[in-house]
RNA sequence: GCCCCCGUCGUCUAGCCUGGCCAAGGACACCGCCCUUUCACGGCGGCGACACGAGUUCAAAUCUCGUCGGGGGUACCA
C-alpha cells in the first residue's frame, strides 16, 4: 500500500464509519488507567477524549482498572486517579467504586473470566506454555538483535517434547503461557491512523500469562474489551503495536472485536512522550489543582491537544466538547504541552467566575498559607479579588497579589524602591517629602472614600508639579511593598486609614 | 538493531481526502505602540511555518516517490 493515499484515504473512512457507528446500537468507551501512579495529562485527554465521544454518542464512559501488575498496583493510586477524574468532572457510568453489569471492574478481581478464556487458547493449541528463564530469554534477546532479526523471541518452547517438560518442572521452572501469532497478517483498522496490514513475523508470541499465574496487559485488554462490550477503543499511540497482537488473541478465540482509535501523544517541549518516569508530578492532574488551575481551564486545554473544531474556536464549553467533539478532527501528530496557553486559558476561566465564586475558590490558597483563618471578613475578602481583578493566572497567584493586605510584615522590593524611591540621597529626600506630605494630608482628612482620597493626592501632585506615576508608586511600595498591584486608591481605601498612616510612617522612617 | 507511526509559524492548529479561492488563516508565547497611577486587561501592529529533493500537472502545502528528521514500541509494565 502506498503510505501518501493511506494518509488521505483516511478521513474519509473515518466519516462514514462514524456515521455508521452512531447508528449501529449504543457507544460503549473505557478508559482502562493503571493503578500505578497519579493521572497524568495525557491520561487526562485519554479519558476526556472518551467521555466526549461517550457523551456525544449518547453513550456509556466506562472506568477500568487494569491492575493486573500486582507489584506496582496501589488503593492509593487508584483512589487518586478517581479523585482526579472526579475534580475533571469525568464522571463514569459504569466502574471505578461504582460498579455495572460488566463487573467487576478491576481487572484483578477478574482473574476467571481470563484463565477461562487462556484455557480455551491451550486447548485449541493457540498457546502454549514456555519455561524460559528470564536469563536464556535475555540471551535469546541480544542473539537476536545481533542476527538483526525482526522478532526478539523465537518460540523454542513452541514444540517441547513431555520429557523435557518433566524435567523444567521438576526443576521447579513455573511457565509463562505465550499466544502463538499467526501466519497470515493481520488488519489493523484505526479510526483516526488509517489500516494497514501487518506482517507477522514481526509479531513475537507474546507472553500472555505471567509464572505467577497472573494474566498480563495484552490479554486482559482486549478480553474486557469485548467481555464489557466496548464498542470502540480511545487511547495512545503507544498502544499502537499492541493491537495486532490483541487482534491475533481475540481472533483466536473467535471474539468480534471492537474499533480501534490511537490518539497521538502529548509531548514535553523537546519533543518526548509525557511520562510520569521523566516528568514526575510536573505532569500530575492533581498538581495543576494544588497550583490552583481550574478544571473548565484543564478540558479546555487538553481538548485542543490533538484535536480542533475549526480555524478560529478556542474557547469551549464542555457542553460545547460534546456538542463538537468528533474523532475524525483528531490529528495524527504528536503534540507538546505548552503551560503558557493552559495559563491563558486558566486566567480566561479565572475572571468568567463572579466575585462571589472567585472569592470561594480563593480561600483556600489564602488559608493554606496562613493569610485568613476564618472567612469572618467575607465582605471585605471580595473587595479584595474585586480590586485584584483580572490579575490571576491561578489561584494561587492570590497570594503575591495580596499578602500584604493581611500582613505589615513585608519587605521593600529593593528593585522597586531602587526605581521609585531613588537610589540617590537626593532623590530620597525627596521621596521623604512626598510621602511625608501625602500622610499629613491623608491624617487631615475626615473623609476616607476613594474619591475624595484620590482628589486629594492629585490636588497635592499638580500643584507641586510632582509627577503623579512618581507620587504614586512611591506611596503603593510603601504600603505593598511592591511595585505592581490594584489600583492604588482601592488598596488605600481597603486598608483604611489607620493602616494607611502606620505603614506610610515605617517607609518614611527606612527612608530617614 | 528490529517493527510501527508522524512531519504547516517557538507552541497548539486551519488548510490536505475533493490541486487553483493560500505570495498559507487563527490562537498562545514573544516584541513594539496605544490606553493608563503600577502591574495586568483591552486595542492596534510586528516577528514567524508548508523538513528537503525529485516527479505528475497549465497549476502542488495539497497527489506520487525518495531522503532526512522526530517520536513510540521492542518486558513475565500498561
Amino acid at each position: 500500500m502506498i503510505v501518501g493515499q493511506k494518509c488521505k484515504r483516511n478521513r474519509m473512512d473515518i466519516n462514514t464509519m462514524n456515521s455508521h457507528t452512531t447508528v449501529n446500537g449504543e457507544v460503549r468507551v473505557r478508559m482502562a488507567p493503571s493503578p500505578t501512579g497519579f493521572l497524568h495529562i495525557g491520561g487526562a485527554r485519554t479519558a476526556l477524549f472518551n467521555w466526549l465521544f461517550a457523551k456525544h454518542h449518547h453513550g456509556k464512559f466506562i472506568l477500568r482498572i487494569d491492575d493486573t501488575d500486582i507489584e506496582r498496583s496501589t488503593d492509593e493510586s487508584m483512589h487518586e486517579i478517581y479523585e482526579a477524574m472526579q475534580w475533571l468532572g469525568l464522571d463514569w457510568d459504569e466502574g471505578g467504586e461504582k460498579g455495572g453489569p460488566y463487573g467487576p471492574y478491576l481487572q484483578s478481581e477478574r482473574k476467571e473470566v481470563y484463565d477461562r478464556y487462556v484455557g480455551e487458547l491451550l486447548a485449541s493449541n493457540h498457546a502454549y506454555h514456555c519455561y524460559c528463564t528470564s536469563e536464556e530469554l535475555e540471551e535469546i534477546r541480544t542473539e537476536a538483535r545481533e542476527a538483526k532479526s525482526t522478532r526478539s523471541y523465537d518460540g523454542r518452547c513452541k514444540e517441547l517434547s513431555s520429557e523435557v517438560i518433566e524435567k523444567y518442572i521438576a526443576d521447579g521452572r513455573k511457565p509463562t503461557v505465550r499466544i502463538k501469532m499467526p501466519e497470515t497478517s493481520i488488519l489493523v483498522d484505526d479510526l483516526i491512523l488509517g489500516s494497514r496490514n501487518i506482517d507477522p513475523a514481526t509479531l513475537e508470541d507474546e507472553v500472555i500469562v505471567r509464572s505467577n499465574g497472573m494474566p498480563n496487559y495484552n490479554l486482559t485488554s482486549i478480553i474486557d474489551d469485548v467481555e464489557m462490550n466496548i464498542t470502540h477503543v480511545i487511547r495512545g499511540t503507544e498502544h499502537l503495536n499492541n493491537t495486532p497482537k490483541q487482534i491475533a488473541i481475540a481472533n483466536a478465540l473467535g471474539l468480534s472485536l471492537p474499533q480501534f482509535a490511537h490518539i497521538p501523544l502529548v509531548l514535553d517541549d523537546s519533543g518526548r512522550k509525557l511520562s510520569k518516569r521523566h516528568h514526575g508530578d510536573l505532569v500530575a492532574v492533581n498538581r495543576y489543582r494544588e497550583q490552583g488551575y481550574l478544571p473548565e481551564a484543564m478540558l479546555n486545554f487538553v481538548a485542543r491537544l490533538g484535536w480542533s473544531y475549526d480555524d478560529k474556536q478556542e474557547i469551549f464549553s464542555l457542553e460545547d466538547l460534546i456538542d463538537k467533539f468528533d474523532l475524525a478532527r483528531v490529528g495524527k501528530s504528536g503534540s507538546v504541552f505548552d503551560i503558557k496557553k493552559l495559563e491563558w486559558l486558566n486566567s480566561h476561566y479565572i475572571n468568567q467566575l463572579d466575585v462571589s465564586r472567585r472569592t470561594d475558590a480563593v480561600i483556600p490558597y489564602w488559608q493554606a498559607e496562613g493569610l485568613i483563618d476564618s472567612i469572618e471578613d467575607r465582605e471585605k475578602l471580595e473587595k479584595i479579588v474585586e480590586a485584584v481583578g483580572e490579575r490571576l493566572n491561578t489561584l494561587k497567584d492570590i497570594v503575591p497579589q495580596t499578602s500584604y493586605f493581611f500582613s505589615d510584615d513585608f519587605e521593600f522590593d529593593p528593585k522597586a524602591t531602587k526605581k521609585w524611591w531613588g537610589s540617590s540621597d537626593e532623590k530620597k529626600q525627596k521621596t521623604y517629602e512626598i510621602l511625608t506630605n501625602l500622610s499629613q494630608i491623608l491624617e487631615d482628612t475626615p473623609d476616607f472614600g476613594l474619591d475624595t482620597i484620590e482628589s486629594l493626592v492629585w490636588k497635592y501632585t499638580d500643584e507641586n508639579d510632582i509627577k503623579r506615576v512618581a507620587a504614586m508608586q512611591s506611596m503603593r511600595i510603601a504600603l505593598t511593598g511592591l511595585s505592581f498591584g490594584p489600583s492604588l486608591f482601592d488598596i488605600v481605601v481597603l486598608l483604611g486609614k489607620d493602616e494607611v498612616l502606620k505603614r506610610l510612617q515605617k517607609a518614611i522612617v527606612s527612608l530617614s
